[in-house]
DNA sequence: CATTAAACGAGACGGTACGTCTCGTCTTTGC
DNA sequence: GCAAAGACGAGACGTACCGTCTCGTTTAATG
């Protein structure tokens, strides 16, 4: 593609620089990684770093390929509480996992002080799964399953919030029985439905678990 | 009194160091703040700090304060939902405050790869809120304020995890609007709806027990 | 050429430090000198210092520059006695010269605790000017000047020891008098020649009485 | 003693300093042994030691109980060279003792910036043994051992100048032969003998070939 | 004896320097 | 003409000692 070489970028070295930035992360944590090892791990010049990218954090989020991947797709299957479930426990996976989580911290400090990277993380991995979710409380208002003052963004944060407070501030894991309490908790007091307990159906076996 | 002086320690020293981390961390920010630097500013030797602070972090933990003092104690006029207002709004305003926004989300950050750090902050900082907030809600429930099967933790957690989450990830500005809507909104809900959840977890671990 | 720069070694930086060793060791003696000082004084970084020299001496043994100079070449007028006065006085007078008596002390005492500083030591400066004492003594012995079974080793220590016995024990001035008459009166006794230099000194302090 | 109580100081736990002094230079060397070392070891206050010695180099010339001994006196059994050798080759043997030739020359260093430590070198340490061969020296001259001329400080310096050099520069071990070869060579073209010695040694590194 | 003054161990303190590490820039060399 | 290699000035890291300065606690001598 005539942009990716526009630079006449190496791709290899590239792909290099951003496996030798994944490991690293995974092996000494986000704090602790520095450009120089970096480049030593991929055999790369530092310079070539410093020129394409601005700081580690920005080239950790190029380096995670974040950008297309589909986990800011939300899920519309029709029922709003089955999908905001799965989607939300999928992130509380994704933030929990051992790799991730201490970079996700890392990128949400580094962004407190470095607006690059701050507008890098919104646009690339924070703006689209908001998006994504907007769009999906927005549908479920207009058919009805949410009421029709309900404030998306509001509701947004209050059902990512808590597990991004669990995540960040008590660092607890974030099991799949939190997510799935919470967001019935809060969904159950919002929608009009007949629900007299929180226990669900699963949808494959159908029985109660 | 014998204990305090117990190690013979020097209290102009310990203040000159706390203020000298304040001073910086508001100047330069937690991460660029190099011990270093806060031993040259209070005219400090660099041991004398590290003799008594295990890291950056700690230190700035106990220079800002907090143990003692009262903002964890959580208001009782009987009005559940103007106590919340009240004091979370009092929250939002001091975790927005400039010089200390950047202190928090580094402490949470340094508490990700520090064990010590994220001891001292829960045990500080995080809990003695956590503990008051869950006190204030218990209260509520006795009093039938709230719905006798009310989750008080998980509440807390979705009362509070809004305001990290604007603070920290997206770093809007948390306007006094914003945290009055939001709890009008989740209380206004919670006292006008029957439902039901029985788990119960600990205020300070959030672990189920 | 090549080998010069084949580490691409900024030669500008090389000559500021040798001139901040220098500087240094006349200004505050070579045990005071530190490593920080010289980098700091020569506008250059530790890491460079560290990086080409190995030691404070050794870095000191190049700045002094004493590799490719002549003072080791042994001059040959044909007269041995007037050739060892006037070379060894010579001597004399270098390391009783204010700025370098501490240096060479400090080297050789250096050299007791750090093997490659001894080597360095050996081979660019006490190896040479020994060498070219040695051939010329062979060449006086060859020519008839001593006797046959000369050891021109023994003699040679025998002839520069109460020099340096003098500049690092007693640390008495090495003045050209002392020289002259030390010479003769061994030189005196080897070689069939008329010589007389009675003078007495005191014991204690060495100093003519 | 009264004076030696005058100052109601703490005998053992001079004792133990002065063992902890001796030890640690045994271990580690003169330069790297540190006061603090010597504290602990001793189990010591720093302030005990700074207050009774001005240097290291002071308290380790206390510690070795130089003034006292008799390594001082030199020999007179009438035979002039056979007294010299005796006593030369004893100091030899003491200044190439591997616990003693790192101090040695680490006292001789301090004393060019130590005026206190050069004094006390002087005083204890070297002066009583240059007496001692001087008063030597004289009396061998007035028994007609030695020409009338004789200067006795040259010639001590000329016979103990070379052990020096051996030791302080070029590091030789100072081996017996040397010093008998050496003192014979000396003595044996000054008074009337008849003597040879026709060994040679490389003149770089001295050894014999 | 009780007083008292010093020596003592312990170790905090402001400093300096250590030798290592990484930063971000700059230069040289090879492909 | 970009990329690797890495030198460079800068400066922080955490440690070791420096020499000074309290602290309480012996300990010896004086009163």
């Amino acid at each position: 593609m005539v942009w990716a070489n526009q630079y006449r970028r190496n791709e290899d070295t590239k792909k290099a620089i951003y496996d030798a930035a994944l490991a690293l992360c995974r092996e000494v944590g986000y704090e602790a990684m520095s450009i120089e090892a970096i480049a030593r791990r991929a055999k790369a010049g530092k310079q070539t770093i410093y020129r394409w990218w601005p700081s580690k954090g920005v080239l950790l989020l190029d380096a995670l390929g974040v950008v297309g991947n589909d986990s800011a797709t939300f899920p519309d299957t029709g029922d709003l509480l089955a999908d905001l479930s799965s989607q939300m426990t999928g992130a509380a996976r994704i933030m929990s996992a051992p790799q991730l989580a201490p970079v996700l911290i890392g990128l949400l400090a580094g962004a407190h002080h470095d607006p690059a990277l701050a507008e890098r993380l919104m646009s690339d991995l924070i703006g689209p799964r908001r998006k994504g979710c907007f769009n999906r409380l927005r549908t479920a208002r207009e058919r009805g399953e949410l009421p029709p003052d309900t404030d998306e963004v509001l509701l947004m944060e209050q059902l990512y919030g808590p597990l991004y407070y669990r995540y960040l501030v008590t660092r607890e894991p974030l099991v799949e029985s939190y997510v799935r309490r919470h967001v019935n908790d809060l969904l159950g007091r919002l929608v009009a439905t007949t629900h007299g307990n929180h226990q669900h159906t699963d949808p494959q076996t159908g029985s109660a678990r």
